[in-house]
DNA sequence: TCAATAAATGACTATGGGTCATTTATTGTA
DNA sequence: TACAATAAATGACCCATAGTCATTTATTGA
């Protein structure tokens, strides 16, 4: 009998749409003015039925994170099914989470929650964050791949094993897309105005600076 | 009569200790857990006199966050006090921006709060906002004193102005250290020991790609 | 038809930020 | 010293919101 399976789909259907009016809810108001009341209301059920859905609000924020994850994922597989060297695939990769915050900050603002959590205790782990967790490494692993192919083609030089060469791409890259996610959305931010530069010469320069380095070398004979 | 300055000084005074209150809860507690009754308690004033001294609670944790900066860029100042070539100075400012995060996590998770203020609406800004942001800009400026010093020196190229490769290695050197951070504080985060990277390569790494670059060069004739 | 089980509900509690009418302390003046 | 005016301090209270649970409603299998 297939009770209980029918019951399990429908039980993540419902969990569906529950995200949905919380993302929807996201998507206009942003993290901070997101309620439970609200997610309720929006989603015509009570209270009381989300948390048989989700065990908390943290989890409710980590099921959309997950979703936003797996966007991000997306986007950086289509870049490594098209060709061109590892080094322009890397490139390609970074230009693309650019334009990921650019074009879904609210988005974003749940994987900076992700970022900003701190160790729930052990027993009240959310499964949603697993499946963020499981997202971001293969978000990493894709990077890892760009390197290598790079290495592999000599455009990228083989001085650090792939891995780490990644982490210090996907580090420094999270720092400059932090710089552009404030610009964008903190009136108060203005450090690229006063510098006089615009966000698309930031991300050239940060490529520039990344393959060529900015320290002047020693003339070779 | 000195009345007027004599209560203005009190009332810096008396700031101050709730200051010092908030301070101390947050280093025992972390951020999370700093409630404002806490506060009144810990400092030994009621509750509505926080309010006397502090509009709302985000401008006391940026009366902590000033502090905080301020430390920082003592720490800065130093670096650029010493000698040795530009590019050694760009070096030690990236190690202090890392030993800070390190010996002060609780700081800087209050630097934190302050990049994730959203523009609270105009009339209603805090001084100590201000003063934070002030902060913020003394401390960049310390860095672009560096890296023009590397430029007059000839340590560091000259294919970018000073400020725009300030905002480069600020930027990235921000996402080196919240890596750093989460790292420290948060037990979910394992990416370091999967890669079986040690924290102090990182920034080895970090500081050697960035003034070499990654990319293959074309051999030179 | 009916008991057992699962799902859903919303009134309720707890917590924590922020307010304000009232009380207490300070000051300048007669 | 007495006293009104002003400033500072108080804590009971309000409100928003996360989370709970006894009760009700729906579903299922016999």
């Amino acid at each position: 009998m297939g009770v209980i399976e029918r019951r399990e789909r429908e039980k993540e259907r419902k969990r569906n749409t529950i995200l949905d009016a919380a993302e929807s809810i996201l998507m206009d108001r942003g993290l901070e003015h997101l309620s439970m009341d609200d997610v309720a209301e929006k989603a015509e059920v009570s209270k009381g039925s989300l948390y048989l859905y989700f065990q908390n609000k943290n989890d409710l924020v980590l099921g959309i994170c997950y979703r936003a994850t797996h966007l991000l994922n997306e986007s950086f597989r289509s870049v490594l099914n098209s060709n061109g060297s590892g080094l322009s695939l890397v490139r390609e990769l970074g230009k693309t989470y650019l334009h990921y915050v650019k074009n879904h900050p609210q988005y974003y603002s749940s994987m900076k929650f992700l970022d900003n959590l701190h160790s729930t205790r052990e027993g009240t782990e959310s499964e949603y964050l697993q499946l963020c967790t499981q997202n971001r490494q293969e978000g990493f692993r894709l990077m890892v791949e760009a390197i290598q192919r790079g290495m592999d083609d000599g455009s990228i030089k083989q001085e650090l094993p792939a891995e780490q060469l990644a982490l210090l791409f996907w580090s420094t890259s999270h720092g400059v897309v932090t710089i552009s996610y404030m610009h964008q959305n903190y009136e108060h931010f203005k450090l690229l105005d006063r510098i006089g530069m615009k966000e698309e010469d930031m991300f050239d320069a940060y490529m520039h600076i990344l393959s060529h380095g900015f320290a002047q070398e020693p003339k070779e004979s």
